[in-house]
DNA sequence: CAAAAAATTGAAATCGCTTTGAATAACGCC
DNA sequence: GGCGTTATTCAAAGCGATTTCAATTTTTTG
């Protein structure tokens, strides 16, 4: 069933019969009923390419995956808010798979010169973001999910890292932990960094020296994760807190404090960032985990929502929110012994 | 820069660039070498949407996801797998959320009636799955990632489900166990009910009843599983070994198991369905863990093999994969003390 | 009631590509 | 050298929508 047809099928022009269709204002109501009622009977729904090329809009949003390590719990959350709110718009999500930095670029590059795309989002971005600028120069909207410093205007969307770990540390120290250690994300992208900045903080304005062996960076892993809190806890003197990057991160020290045979918040205290995992819940682990809470959900659905403000012409340097991050004190936080 | 400019750029026909690029035999080697040489210095890429509509062909390929809670760690690692493969074939992927069945029904037939997508990939089937039957009855091309029947010949990929199943158990019983649990997936998915077919299997070959407190259906997530076992490590006599369904599952048996103060795979036995999560290692769990283990990823990989194939106008009858599953004993399994 | 204005409809151009059918160029053979 | 083949190239016709511009009808107004 084309255009053409359903035009016929009414005795009206194609004109009308699309004008009808897309709420036009030049076209009689009692028309526009009829042409509505009966491209709905028949099912008819416009050839996606045909529009696409007519109008010049993709009507989708490109989202790239750096290895397909990337693709795990966080992106997934993330995409579930995004591509949920975007379908109340007819908005298509088009992701693409790249195993390098080379082939990334070249992503970028293809789906906007292909027009297959009308904007991207950028998420865990570094300090200083190359396909940031890529998308700059070759002029394509996009905007953030977390921040970065290209000299240029664009739109972002980030959650305050460093005031959570600023909080979250200071918390630690309040109840009188003195060796607290760190499982950062990778180093060189902007949360983590933020975390680290945060972290740093909370101990300079106690005084408190910065030890780099109770410090570490790396992927979301509990795998990773077990094995950076193992070799830290056979440090003397040991940390008596750990402050983990997410909540893999902290399954994994779980593991390893249990195995060394301490006891989680009483011997060791942990705190992690929690982006709120349907599947994995704080409350319910045992102990329930003290965490620095935020909806990765949920901001993919509000980025979901600047992006359509960002195609629909409002300029992309009045587009950033900064989110504050909950801090939920549980039983794995509490005094050293 | 479209074909035409191109073209000119090039003092050729768009007809003669078109089929060069195209790797069409009737232009002459030298001239392919020179557009194809000419079109990659100038950047030209062909513009999507004109292309699809030109060819009749989308593209894509469609991926429906039921509510967003299923766009979890399963889905991610079986659609890491699936668009790596399909990216080298320039083959798309366009994701589809929705919230109810009605929805979903209509998410098929729209993205049918547009031609938004060649064909669809169908996961977690039911045993008789209402979406295949809508998918044959509009006459789309899609593949079962699992089986369903539907009485009507259709492509499929699925796990052995019931012979893993079978095994595992049987294991158990070899090992002593009498009262053994089974924390399976929702009711109606077929992989569900081909596990608890195993797992009767291996009850009635030893004799053994059938226990219906010690049988769960719900959602893999660890907090619904810690309710479930905890639930049933209360009942006496208690169950001496428990069969999760998923790693998440099984990670909150574990909690469970430990907060009631017994010792994993000595007091407790546990062996988890393993799909192979990056950061969630079944070896390096504390103790490691015994699993039935497919990897999910790679399903999605061959999936994308499959789909290109019935594409390529191989008989949809004709490409079904049944996967044998690995039984890896560790320490979460043992003999009941 | 005629003229002007507004509302409604339609024919045809357009988007950027692929592909058909025709035209031209190059080649092989006697 | 002439002619039938074969190899290359091109002009133009789609693909199925949107949109411009013109035409027609209806309504308003003097």
């Amino acid at each position: 069933m084309k255009l053409k047809e359903l035009a016929e099928h009414l005795g009206l022009s194609q004109t009308t019969v699309s004008r009808a269709l897309n709420g036009y204002p030049e076209v009689k109501e009692s028309t526009r009923l009829m042409v509505q009622e009966t491209a709905a009977r028949l099912g008819y729904r416009p050839n996606a390419s045909a529009r696409r090329l007519a109008t010049g809009r993709a009507g989708a949003i490109g989202f790239v995956l750096r290895g397909s390590e990337e693709f795990g719990p966080h992106t997934t959350e993330f995409l579930a808010g995004l591509s949920g709110r975007l379908a109340e718009e007819e908005v298509d999500i088009l992701l693409t798979n790249v195993d390098s930095y080379q082939e990334e670029l070249a992503a970028y590059r293809r789906a906007a010169a292909s027009k297959k795309v009308d904007a991207f989002i950028l998420h865990s971005p570094k300090l200083r973001d190359e396909r940031a600028e890529l998308l700059h120069d070759i002029n394509i909207p996009y905007i953030l999910h977390g921040r970065t410093e290209i000299g240029r205007p664009h739109a972002w969307l980030d959650i305050d890292n460093q005031g959570a770990m600023e909080r979250a540390t200071s918390h630690l120290i309040d109840l009188g932990h003195r060796r607290i250690a760190l499982i950062n994300g990778v180093r060189g992208r902007t949360f983590a960094e933020h975390r680290e900045a945060g972290f740093r903080a909370a101990l300079a304005a106690r005084g408190l020296p910065v030890d780099p062996a109770l410090m570490a960076n790396a992927i979301f892993t509990d795998e990773v994760a077990f094995r950076l809190a193992q070799t830290m806890l056979e440090l003397k003197p040991r940390p008596t807190a750990f402050l983990a990057g997410s909540m893999m991160t902290a399954l994994g020290i779980f593991r390893a404090i249990r195995q060394a045979g301490f006891e989680l918040g009483k011997d060791v205290s942990i705190i992690a960032h929690d982006d709120v995992f349907p599947y994995l819940n704080a409350d319910n682990m045992f102990p329930a985990m003290s965490t620095t809470r935020s909806s990765i959900r949920a901001a993919g659905v509000r980025i979901a929502e600047l992006i359509l403000q960002l195609l629909d012409g409002k300029p992309a340097g009045a587009i950033h929110e900064l989110w504050p991050v909950d801090l939920v004190l549980r039983q794995s936080s509490g005094p050293p012994r």
